[in-house]
DNA sequence: CACCAGGCAAGTA
DNA sequence: TACTTGCATGGT
């Protein structure tokens, strides 16, 4: 029995290809990335990982020893950079902590209490906590964003006030349970957000999807 | 000029 | 509980 979300997934992934997420070298490098593309398009969060990288400062104890206002400099281009560098601040806080600073201890942690975890960091949401999860850890979570329910919900397969944790649990519970898959599937979300959801407007035009089968409410 | 981008928390009623 | 608003740069 082949789910519709499966088939969705399939003609994805015959359509773009892999994408190979999360661009990044390092687990800390996602992490970072993860909460500076908070409602920021990711060209933006470029610059910013640059001028860390270009002043050798994205590791966790660099990031964990510069001041808040110092971080706020280098972050600029990705937006919101004063909040973004407090946040970034506060989850340092809690990964020196709890995991002195290391990706691997944070890896080790069981995946329910570290999202139980990350969540209580002020400014770390669920999009952001299962991003690192996903992306960092290599933990099998499915990453639910504003494209995900956009495309879903104008597909009629949720509706548009479904919850983060009702959309993605309808994936968690109509998928095999993989990383590897949860990473390629929410990676061609995306890509298909980017290129035929353009921008809020009701229509996804030319979207690969079409002609999908992939209309009934629910799944 | 307006609108948008891989959210989140704090404030208001 | 359910809306609304602030946060901000850079590209189209």
């Amino acid at each position: 029995m082949t789910s519709k979300l499966e088939m969705i997934y399939k003609k994805l992934r015959a359509y773009f290809g892999a994408q190979h997420w999360w661009p990044a070298q390092t687990s800390f490098e996602v992490m970072v990335g993860a909460i500076l593309t908070q409602n920021t398009n990711w060209t933006n969060v470029e610059k910013a990982i640059s001028n860390l990288k270009k002043n050798r400062l994205l590791g966790p104890d660099k990031l964990y020893h510069i001041s808040q206002k110092k971080l706020s400099k280098y972050i600029v281009p990705a937006g919101y950079y004063n909040i973004k560098a407090k946040r970034l601040k506060g989850f340092l806080g809690f990964f020196f902590k709890y995991y002195q600073g290391r990706s691997d201890k944070m890896a080790a942690q069981d995946k329910s209490e570290l999202r139980r975890q990350l969540l209580s960091v002020n400014g770390i949401g669920p999009e952001t906590a299962d991003s690192i999860l996903l992306y960092a850890l290599d933990k099998p979570i499915f990453v639910v964003d504003s494209y995900t329910k956009r495309i879903l919900s104008r597909h009629r397969l949720i509706l548009d006030s479904a919850t983060y944790e009702e959309v993605q649990s309808l994936f968690m519970r109509n998928l095999p349970c993989s990383a590897k898959l949860f990473n390629e599937y929410h990676a061609l979300l995306v890509r298909l957000g980017k290129e035929f959801c353009l921008k809020r407007s009701p229509r996804c035009q030319f979207c690969p999807l079409e002609s999908s089968g992939a209309r009934s409410p629910y799944v």
